[in-house]
DNA sequence: CCCGCAATTGTTAACGTTCACAACTATTTG
DNA sequence: CAAATAGTTGTGAACGTTAACAATTGCGGG
């Protein structure tokens, strides 16, 4: 216990005078049956446990047991809205369920999980659009529980929850086109993935309405609020200004609005606006924000999780889709 | 390497016809002096790698050798722009110093790092302004590199990193109170701690000016933006508006600048706005959001702690201020 | 008075790695 | 030609924990 060394169970066992299976069983509370361990003897070694600050090295324990108890969170980027959402709600639900929830940015979670890291991780981030992942196939392979996010992945040993867009996004677009001709988009500048089927869907949608798209009303915002925000400028001082924007992250609606503001517009009566995500900053705005988006699933997703690290789900996976629908609030009233 | 088994190392000596040292050697790079590995022996053992997809268990290397590979960062709470701004510098900077950074939100640190779960820890959150914490300091005791950011707390045998926000503070408020007398404040509803300390450094500074307190023109926004919002609304639409409005948070600042376009107030002319925190997103704003805080300190933290796990930094421990300015931007121009 | 059972606690091997050291094979040198 | 040496690879213990199983004790009944 000198400085610089922590204490192990074997510290504790000698403290109280006992064996260090004693001490484990009366930490991990497991005496139940046919091992009973005497009320004096555990008073002893919890005093102990006390007196030195012991704490179970998880990485022994876990190696030990086969499990970690812990559950991993991919996400991509701290500054998205749906990130944001899914770990936080994964840290709030986890621990209730014995689980250390801890959040992994960008693609540190293929080494992390394929070192045996977490028992289960939830991947709510794929840059591109893909049928299927080396990682997530071979983490399947080897009993790990995941689930993703993904509305173009099959199960196959995890599950998958499938955001439905196309289908919310053509009915946004057959909203908006039904009483707008001029209707611009704010689209993310990621490479392929889904912001690329936003936009597809976009354009779909005006093809569907007869309406030729008009490259000038197009804008990249390049993952920085301040890009929405110049992009969304632009289209409001256009010569012919549209009278609606879809954008595709309500993150970036957000900034439109604010710029519809700043240039002395009124929401709705002179601009409407359309975001993707429905997102709770959106639903929090004034006036709300219209947008294309699922019922909260976070909750969902992370309950999925725990029902296949309890084995509840089927071994195969299951597929869950979301459905997503146009959620009209004040961004497009009147 | 059935269904549901990770491979293990052995799994590769076999397969590679080596043993296990041999496997461990190749991998970790590690022979480089008296034990040298044979060309042909290397790539048996690659290809055997690369075949059954092995990567080492980080649980049980990092029991062997004493340590982790993994740096925790600990925050509260991913809405705020600080934390995130801390969380992401460590995810960028960590992992090209062969760290894994975890994210943990909230008390999950104390739990994960007193079971050993990583060899440092940044610790951006605490919910009081505490003079010192069991947990970091018995972490200290057991050698656990830390840098805690905290005005109030000094360093032993862990690294402290302390915003000067009440100098910060005093300068913002001179400034407001040179060509103001109505200052508005909007502060945060946590229990004591930072926001508290914000919110004092207000009325001191009014005080300083001989302005009296006025309750009415301070408003409690309970965590979430649109409360901000609404008692920015609120604030503005008072009959004797005031003229500046003090945030303690830039989120909630940027908020306020939106209820002010909302009302059709211009910023800064009509009314001017300054938050706390220096922000990434407050400088993006438009206008760009006068604000209260360091030159971007996150960088630094993480390096700080990457020195200690290096043992660079002296083992009592080093404070390193981090001065507080007012950062004149656009919301108070003229 | 001995046996068996219940109630407690201890022994030991194992989880997957790493590392100091031992051991083996060819060379080369005296 | 023996022995030292360099170049390779293997052995075994250890990290901290758990769990199947063994061992010890005390008690009552046959």
């Amino acid at each position: 216990m000198s400085k610089g060394s922590k204490p192990t169970i074997r510290d504790v066992a000698m403290a109280a005078d006992v064996s260090l299976t004693t001490v484990s069983y009366v930490l991990s509370g497991r005496h139940g049956g046919t091992t009973r361990i005497s009320q004096p003897t555990q008073d002893r070694v919890l005093a102990a446990v006390k007196e030195l600050g012991y704490v179970p090295n998880q990485a022994a324990r876990g190696m030990r047991r086969g499990k970690t108890d812990v559950v991993a969170v991919a996400i991509g980027n701290l500054d998205w809205p749906w990130d944001r959402a899914l770990a936080t709600a994964a840290a709030d639900i986890l621990p209730q369920h014995g689980y250390q929830p801890v959040i992994l940015l960008g693609d540190d979670w293929r080494k992390f999980m394929m070192s045996g890291g977490a028992d289960g991780v939830i991947i709510g981030y794929f840059p591109e659009a893909k049928s299927e992942d080396e990682t997530v196939t071979e983490l399947a392979r080897r009993g790990v529980a995941q689930v993703v996010i993904s509305g173009t992945m099959k199960p196959a040993g995890f599950d998958v929850l499938a955001p439905e867009t196309d289908s919310g996004l053509a009915d946004c677009m057959e909203f908006l086109t039904t009483s707008h001709r001029r209707v611009a988009c704010i689209r993310r500048a990621d490479p392929a993935g889904r912001p690329k089927s936003r936009f597809a869907a976009y354009a779909a949608g005006l093809e569907k309405a007869g309406i030729p798209l008009d490259a000038s009303l197009v804008r990249t915002s390049h993952h920085r609020p301040a890009t929405a925000y110049q992009s969304a400028l632009e289209l409001l001082q256009l010569p012919d200004r549209p009278t609606a924007i879809l954008c595709t992250d309500d993150m970036e609606a957000l900034q439109t609005i604010r710029a519809a503001y700043r240039l002395g517009l009124r929401v709705p009566e002179d601009i409407q606006i359309v975001g993707v995500g429905n997102s709770t900053e959106g639903q929090d705005y004034d006036p709300a924000l219209t947008t294309v988006g699922p019922d909260p699933i976070f909750e969902q997703v992370v309950r999925m999780l725990l029902d296949r690290l309890t084995g509840t789900t089927p071994a195969e996976g299951i597929r869950v889709a979301s459905p997503w629908k146009l959620h009209r609030r004040g961004t497009t009233e009147g």
